[in-house]
DNA sequence: CAATAAAGTGTTATTTATACACTAAGTAAA
DNA sequence: TTTACTTAGTGTATAAATAACACTTTATTG
């Protein structure tokens, strides 16, 4: 049997970040475009090496704050890739993480710097440098499974939010049409929703209820063993 | 903004592998003994640094059979564990794995060597080395989810087994108690299972038929868009 | 041959999911 | 100021899935 002697060289570690955004009742991606050879000026995942003293978590709401000035936002571990080939420079080992950002939040601030950062319809996604297009697939599949038995979609949305954005958001990320009255039937009765006095304005139609999620109601939900299923 | 330069020091890239079986209507978890400090005489998952020519799949494969004898097993990336002070020699990542072993195809071969190999109930592991205990607790969560949308389980019985032994499978793994009659009518409606005209021999009781999973019906049904669900 | 032990089998009630169409309210254009 | 347009908001009936529940059959053992 061979002995574990482990010395160098070793991997490196870095890892990569697939950002979501919902806007224009579709959902986006963020993406930076590199600056450097392999791939210069191609579109890629915000990522970078994993330091000593933080650990792969760290390491990603880090990215997310230098690349595109997001913090504090929801962020979940994806999947580690580990192709030997996938970075032609040398072997890199990458930990992946999604976030989801409220886009209104952090409009300003991604894309400040020199770094060039744009969102894109998940419809649209332009040729991705590395392996880049495999862990967006695994962040969409992923993102489809989660929603459905976690309430994360609210994590993409404004604070105060339509039942049709609502609605919208799900269609999108589970890409599939969803009958209206079943929804909000369905969606209301969880209690997980407050419906809030204030309306749309300046719409040309009639204005819809604003509600917001009742991170409380949410809280004694799960204490109770019940589970949010959509 | 900080440049990134990557140069050493890197962290250590590892595996670990928890590995399932199921006998005697129990789940079980392979747990090795270290021969090394730290955590000496300790037990823990199979696991080892990975190399630069292969995957971290790669990698827990080779562990599998390295340490275990176990080969040609389901194996699936858990989670990757990054704290930055759980191994206290060095940095350490370890990239998890799970598999799902049929006990009586490796019983001989497991532990063979200088390697201290045993199985344990799920609900007698003892203390484990650095942080075993989260990985093991994080795969039983996800064998939990996992059971019920995909047809998994079988990987861990023998290829012809009673529809006792299943639904024994299913109710250690989800830890609850399912009605017998509902859980074979729904199991059977599927159409996944291929009835034999074998029945158990030598049991002091009426004998049970022997059923097999059906991979072709399977195949058909995945590619119809049907779901799997438990 | 009686006792034991697990296999095997249907029906009913309840809950959940699905399908479906009109009225209300606000704005914009004629 | 009236009409057209656009989206919000609402209930019921049917179908499907789930959950609850008990006795007969068949083999072995003492």
């Amino acid at each position: 049997m061979k002995k574990h002697s482990y010395e160098y060289p070793r991997p490196a570690l870095a890892t990569d970040c697939v950002i979501f955004g919902f806007d224009g009742g579709e959902l986006k991606l963020l993406l930076i475009e590199r600056e450097k050879e392999p791939f210069k000026n191609k579109w890629s995942l915000p990522g970078g090496f994993v330091f000593m003293e933080e650990t792969t978590e760290q390491c990603a709401n880090r990215i997310l704050l230098e690349k595109a000035g997001i913090k504090n936002v929801f962020i979940e571990q994806l999947y580690t890739f580990s192709k030997t080939d996938r970075d032609p420079r040398e072997r890199v080992v990458s930990v992946t993480y999604y976030a989801l950002v409220n886009r209104n939040q952090f409009e300003l601030i991604a894309g400040r710097d020199t770094v060039k950062a744009e969102w894109f319809s998940i419809s649209e996604i332009p040729k991705l440098a590395f392996d880049h297009r495999d862990i967006v697939k695994a962040a969409l599949i992923r993102l489809k499974g989660k929603v459905r038995y976690q309430p994360v979609g609210f994590e993409l949305l404004n604070e105060k939010f339509t039942l049709t954005q609502l609605q919208q958001l799900y269609e999108s990320i589970l890409e599939t049409a969803i009958d209206k009255r079943n929804f909000r039937k369905k969606i209301l009765a969880m209690g997980l929703l407050k419906a809030l006095d204030e309306k749309e304005k300046n719409v040309a139609h009639k204005a819809a209820r604003y509600y917001s999620f009742d991170n409380k109601a949410y809280k004694v939900f799960t204490q109770t063993g019940f589970n949010f299923e959509l």
